[in-house]
DNA sequence: CCATGTACCTGAAGGC
DNA sequence: TGCCTTCAGGTACATG
């Protein structure tokens, strides 16, 4: 589910709830989804802060860190200590803190994962640059373009290069910057990839303004759905017509999954 | 190095 | 009303 605009939703509204609550216990309610891997307990220590990297989510306690990744249909729900209960049907593990609030990680799928760690440097090592890093260029893109004969889709899906990006905001990427899917990274033109590299920005900035999108699953930590997915040029727009030409928007499976785009407008670089 | 398939899971949707 | 297949915001791993 979640891609980089849906977990900085998340991050951002944590940022305001999780700082200075201490940890009194955690329930853990199906054992894949918590990976307790450092010797430190959590048990009495308290956020310090968060972070993100691609669609790692980083709370960071005084002694350790939690590292959240969602996948396919994971949420992390802040439950306020008084008011209603929030709705978590499939509920895997609950951050109980002390001042009677909690963290709730609900995933139907169970393939959302939580490491508690020492240190978040080592479960990042493989992780490329987050895609919204004011450090990453346009020409440090298409240094990495060149780098690769990787077809675009699967280069942008993989996290090597560029964290963050998923299957809807690959597809509205390309689509917006006239790249079909198939092309082979290295020969993408400087001009294309800048204009590939001005589109993730855009499109992800976009994204993050209204609170990501939700096709099924998704929620934010106030347990809301998001508004970017009224926006979609290609993705789950099979049928309609191209925006630009008119003609219809194809589905292919492409790199292993669901690809939308538009044959005429997008160009095959190989 | 790169592409493809499978595994991990549950539930919704579509075909018959 | 079933029953069966396919598909889903992701990633890790095995195999040519």
């Amino acid at each position: 589910m979640p891609e980089l605009p849906e977990v900085e939703t998340i991050v951002r509204e944590l940022k305001s709830y999780l700082p200075g609550r201490k940890i009194k216990n955690v329930t853990v309610l199906w054992d894949k989804t918590f990976l307790n891997l450092s010797p430190v307990k959590i048990e009495d220590q308290s956020v310090q802060s968060l972070g993100r990297r691609g669609k790692y989510i980083l709370i960071y306690l005084e002694r350790s860190v939690l590292i959240v990744h969602l996948r396919m249909t994971g949420q992390l729900l802040f439950q306020q200590k008084g008011s209603g209960v929030i709705r978590a049907d499939h509920l895997r593990v609950a951050f109980n803190f002390q001042d009677g609030s909690a963290l709730l990680f609900n995933d139907v799928r169970k393939f959302g994962r939580i490491y508690h760690l020492q240190n978040a440097d080592e479960k990042l090592q493989k992780v490329g640059i987050d895609a919204v890093d004011p450090t990453l260029t346009a020409s440090g893109f298409y240094r990495m373009l060149q780098s690769s004969k990787m077809n675009i889709k699967a280069f942008l899906l993989s996290q090597r290069f560029v964290a963050g990006m998923g299957n809807i905001y690959v597809d509205e990427s390309l689509f917006r910057s006239k790249i079909h899917p198939a092309s082979v990274s290295d020969k993408i033109k400087r001009s294309a990839a800048k204009r590939l590299f001005d589109e993730m920005q855009a499109v992800l900035s976009f994204a993050i303004e209204h609170m990501g999108s939700t096709i099924s699953d998704y929620r934010d930590a106030n347990g809301k759905v998001g508004n970017a997915q009224n926006f979609f040029y290609v993705y789950q727009q099979q049928g309609t017509p191209c925006v630009t030409c008119g003609n219809p928007i194809k589905k292919i499976k492409h790199a292993g999954r669901g690809t939308h785009f538009c044959e005429t407008c997008q160009k095959l670089y190989v």
